[in-house]
DNA sequence: AGATAACTATTGACATACAAATTATTAGTG
DNA sequence: CACTAATAATTTGTATGTCAATAGTTATCT
């Protein structure tokens, strides 16, 4: 079996490149692309729990610490307490990210509609259907149901 | 546009989650997803360059370089120098990895043959004609090339 | 030959990414 | 009420992953 024939390769390969083409359109703005994602996650819905955030983007609830921390420094987001439970913040977006919401928000929009354009409707639905099937490989763990 | 429909944000997590399933079946020999796949491109073909490797794997060149210090580290390769150039490193397994050998190629088969199954052939070859338009989106920049 | 360009691998700085352990808090149970 | 579960976020440790800069080597070109 040939190794370029792997669909896990494959798909991290493509994912990679696709990342690498996401940060060349954000760096400009002082974003990182994960951080580009969560402040899109944010901007959809406002004062989320890290912990939800870590589900609504499947990532671990420690790299939203880590992403927190530098948006936080970088005056994108703030933790506030919450009044009836302590053990929760809530993630809340700054003036300086309301600024450029609608800048990013195009980003976003604009990037994943160059890959769209390559699809017909049709193809773009099996296309989805095909990432799903791929989700429900086996057994495959979900993170936030550890 | 909902942030759940950004091929992007599609991708990357399943690539995550993929990347966590082959982990489960590899981190019992020692090995981490990356040093697994650096290691079947090694069996698919000895003595290749740190660069060559990089392009094989589509990961950036210092990417390698800190897969291929742990993997010496656990003694699954080692560097050789070239003779005919004293700029270039030859990547050698070691006879510890040669004795793993079927058993990672069989784990690396069937991992991947789970996920085929779940396509017929001729949904299989579209499916990888989709991923190749991806790639091929606008300009977006090959590492290699650079 | 000598200057320069090109190429190799590495390093340093930074940002994901995740598992396991930890702290603080709340919920649930007797 | 006291004790245990469960939950939320974080910390720690390790591994990817990339970019920019660097040191060493070879190729090229005059």
């Amino acid at each position: 079996m040939d190794f370029n024939d792997c669909i896990c390769f494959q798909l991290g390969a493509l994912s990679r490149k696709i990342t690498r083409y996401y940060k060349e359109k954000v760096t400009s703005m002082g974003l990182t692309h994960g951080q580009f994602f969560l402040l899109v996650a944010l901007y959809d819905e406002d004062g989320l729990l890290p912990s939800q955030l870590a589900d609504k983007t499947a990532l671990d609830r420690a790299t939203i610490t880590g992403l927190l921390d530098r948006m936080e420094r970088d005056g994108w987001t703030e933790r506030r307490p919450d009044q009836n439970d302590r053990r929760v913040l809530r993630i809340h977006i700054t003036a300086k990210a309301m600024q450029v919401r609608e800048v990013i928000l195009s980003i976003f929009a604009e990037t994943n509609g160059q890959f769209l354009e390559s699809f017909s409707p049709d193809e773009w639905v099996l296309f989805q259907s095909f990432l799903k099937r791929l989700e429900r490989v086996e057994h495959m763990g979900n993170r936030s149901s550890v």
